[in-house]
RNA sequence: GGCGGUGUAGCUCAGCCGGUUAGAGCGCGGCUCUCAUAAAGCCGAGGUCGGUGGUUCGAGUCCACCCACCGCCA
């Protein structure tokens, strides 16, 4: 049995329409789900949907649907979506499923068996649209208006059941103090304790008032749970089977910086309840959660006012005209994987296309691919004996592999996909320095054209192995004009010299083809 | 308001526990080559490291304050 490796992402929000910020975070997990299937581990990636706020219940009577019906409406477009962008997801679990709702009952009814949950009264200023309360210095500073909808705050006060989020204080400090992995990056572990030595407030387990759209409270019917509580367990949920359960604890959850909170100490606090009772001694805490920051767009906020997200449409237009995988390059190259925000910008996207993907390696390929249709009958050549170069070459390789390595496992998919194309980079030196078209018109030199050429092939197999996981479909692509279809691949992937002699070539039409820049926005 | 983060060449960013002339890629300028997607290779120009004041023999690198941007504060 191999090891297992499970990454999630969060479940989004089943009334937003899908935008480049949902494709981001599960472009990025799935870039690391490919990368440890390809290393051979037992992987199990999750995405899906949070379908029980209140307004999903709202938009739908607002078009005369129900709730359900207009939840299944926008998970079909989510689901449909990452079909569409090559997402290799294991499962997509919906929070409106049995198998959801059930465990969730489940696990609720056991943390009132705790101790930790009791029924308290909570009253505060209350923003509708955004089903939030807002605390009271914060309410004072917006002069009682919603931030978002700028509609008057309400005055609510409301029955619940609160979890004893306070009494895992200490606990969850330890935790993240003693073992610093396990929230990233440190800026955002770092703010993270500093919000617990603040202390730590008790959180609503239930609400009233929606409409009966949500997971019953178990006993107590006219309560819901509340719907965060009720989101967080489905990365617990989905694996909860006899099948399954030995991918928990999840190896990292994928996340944006907005809802670092939820997953750094409401979601822990929870499990370490949970593990408290008899038979859940599985149910330990999660080992990593990695918070990216956000998009922004040519230099602006994206923001409903401005009407400037990225959505669908402006994704598939990038799509039609530089390719899926030329999309998934800039995502996970330019990405805000750090504390920073990150810019998507037009004319930036061309020149990484063109300097890239385009000249540096779409060319490279080209040319190998060129020469080798004529200079060595369009196989792959016997090499003869290797020099200098060559050894240089062969640790440049080494060299990549490890770094793609080394940088994936702190999940640097920007850093690691670098490191592959400078393999690709180191190629065009090396073949410069060779000089093949000359040295086949020397007849004092003409017998290293094959070394050359198997060299350069060679290469271009590890670079694809080292793609794989960013640019699949350019992966497989460059396999094929390799002759790799059909052939077998070898046992050490990352070993120079793997690619047997003999295969047949292709070279194949532009791999990034050349795109005119459009003009300035 | 409180807490936290970020601010380094035109652009995007590296710079660990303070230590010789501050780095990379892109872009830009020049040269070489012609197998290749007018691609590639080589060389080069470009920075008072947000500001002010400290600590130190010595500070992008530590401290204080200020400015700008970002985030969180059920």
């Amino acid at each position: 049995m191999s090891e297992s490796f499970y990454i999630t992402t969060p479940i989004y929000y089943v009334n937003d329409r899908p935008h480049i910020g949902h494709l981001y975070t599960t472009t990025v997990a799935d870039a690391i789900a490919r990368h440890r299937r390809q290393a051979g581990l037992d992987v199990f990636f999750l995405t899906g949907t949070d379908e029980h706020a209140t307004k999903v219940a709202d938009a739908a009577s607002e078009r005369e649907l129900t709730p359900i019906q207009w939840a299944d409406y926008n998970a079909e477009i989510f689901l449909s979506t990452f079909g569409r962008y090559g997402i290799t997801n294991d499962d997509f679990i919906r929070t409106t499923e049995a198998r959801h709702k059930e465990k969730v009952q489940h696990w609720v009814g056991q943390l009132l068996e705790t101790g930790d949950v009791y029924l308290g009264e909570y009253e505060g200023w209350y923003d509708a649209g955004e089903e939030e309360y807002v605390p009271d210095g914060r309410a004072e500073e917006l002069e009682f208006k919603s931030p978002i909808s700028g509609r008057e705050l309400i005055r609510k006060k409301e029955k619940n059941y609160f979890f004893k989020l306070s009494a895992y204080e200490s606990t969850l400090l330890a935790l993240l103090e003693k073992e610093p992995q396990r929230v990233q990056p440190d800026a955002r572990r770092n703010e993270v304790i500093g919000r617990i030595r603040d202390g730590l407030n008790d959180v609503p387990l239930s609400r009233t008032g929606t409409g009966g759209w949500g997971i019953e409270m178990p006993g107590d019917p006219e309560h819901r749970i509340y719907v965060w509580i009720d989101a967080l367990f489905n990365y617990l949920s989905t694996v909860d089977t006899d099948e399954r359960r030995h991918y928990w604890p999840a190896s990292v959850h994928l996340i944006a910086k907005d809802i670092l909170w939820f997953h750094a100490v409401i979601w822990p606090a929870l499990l370490l309840a949970l593990q408290r009772i008899e038979g859940n001694e599985w149910i330990a805490v999660p080992r990593q959660l990695y918070a990216h920051s956000f998009w922004i767009h040519e230099g602006r906020k994206m923001s409903k006012t401005l009407g400037n997200f990225i959505d669908l449409e402006r994704l598939e237009d990038i799509v039609s005209t530089y390719g899926l995988d030329a999309l998934r390059f800039y995502l996970l190259s330019q990405g805000p994987l750090s504390v920073n925000d990150a810019d998507f910008a037009a004319g930036r996207f061309h020149d990484l296309y063109q300097a890239e993907l385009a000249n540096k390696l779409g060319n490279l390929v080209s040319r190998t691919l060129h020469m080798n249709a004529k200079f060595a009958d369009g196989c792959v050549p016997e090499p003869g004996a290797a020099g200098e170069p060559e050894a240089q070459l062969v640790a440049a390789a080494e060299t990549a592999c490890q770094a793609v390595e080394t940088q994936m496992a702190d999940y640097q998919v920007g850093r690691a996909l670098d490191a592959a194309l400078e393999l690709a980079a180191a190629t065009n030196r090396y073949l410069d320095e060779r000089e093949p078209w000359k040295a086949a018109k020397d007849p004092e030199r003409e017998a290293t054209v094959p070394t050359t050429l198997y060299h350069c092939c060679e290469a271009l197999r590890l670079v694809a192995h080292l793609l794989l996981p960013f640019l699949p479909a350019t992966a497989a692509e460059i396999f094929s004009r390799l002759g790799l279809d059909g052939a077998a691949r070898p046992a050490d992937p990352t070993a120079f010299g793997g690619l047997p002699a003999g295969l047949p070539t292709r070279k194949g039409d532009a791999l990034f083809p050349r795109v005119e820049r459009a003009e300035a926005e």
